[in-house]
DNA sequence: TCATCTGTAATTAAAAATGTTACAGTACAA
DNA sequence: TTGTACTGTAACATTTTTAATTACAGATGA
């Protein structure tokens, strides 16, 4: 996985202290030390997902598209664009071999197992509980 | 994630399969479809949690260390050198910021509980399950 | 109508993963 | 005792992925 994980939550943490005001994506890049373009760029998919909404114009910015109570990570998980945990199967292996033909299929069913494990622990955990640590 | 979990759970049910003959590393990298020396150094890896074990010289190669059944795929994973399944944080946020200060312990501490939950999973699942499903 | 934002595409740069080459060392067997 | 077929490992090159940068159109409010 990359870090748009990290980032995202990163956002969404500081859309919620800031309480509803408008944070624009300078602002946020310069919490992550990152460049404002993949905050937008990050921001685009959150807000797909309703997390986020934003405004355009002078005095723009971006918001919590919900309450951070109802903000599940298992939700900012799925929305990020990411590989399965265990990475997807992306060799090409020897159909010659019966192993070969067969395991990129049972590696990627290994993969959404583990997915699934992975959300189910993140459904425990709202933005407010996480946000809630920097107090 | 790269792909080192999928080239190990393959080499390991190769050598699986083998039944105990020995497999050399361009065989394996054969049914893979990856150069020999990457099957050599995942290897190395395997070999150094007794998941494999390996013979030099001609009429060499490998062969599981443990019985099938006694090898989980948590221990695959564990051996297999990887990031948290979330990534590690590797940003450097502002330290001036409250939520940049602390940010990456507590996505750290993220990751390692998601990592736990993967491994239980992984718990029960093991190599002679696995290999099973080629019959 | 100017200033300050977002939205997005296109390009470049940096980092990470994978592949390749090369060769020393080991073991077996003729 | 020498040739052959392997492993073990380092060094380097290539490819792929990720992140950063530049550029600019469009929206909004003062």
């Amino acid at each position: 996985m990359n870090g748009q994980f990290q980032i995202a939550i990163h956002i969404l943490t500081l859309l919620d202290q800031a309480k509803g005001e408008l944070l624009s994506s300078e602002y946020i890049a310069g919490s992550i030390n990152i460049n404002p373009v993949l905050v937008r760029k990050e921001i685009r998919n959150l807000r797909n997902y309703g997390l986020i909404t934003s405004k355009e114009g002078k005095a723009g910015g971006y918001a919590l598209g919900l309450p951070a109570k109802k903000i599940l990570f298992s939700d900012v998980y799925k929305a990020v664009e990411h590989h399965p945990a265990l990475g997807q199967a992306k060799n090409k292996p020897n159909p010659q071999c019966p192993v070969g033909r067969q395991i990129n299929q049972h590696l990627n069913d290994l993969a959404d197992e583990v997915d699934i494990s992975i959300i189910n622990k993140l459904n425990t955990i709202t933005l407010a509980d996480f946000s809630q640590k920097f107090y």
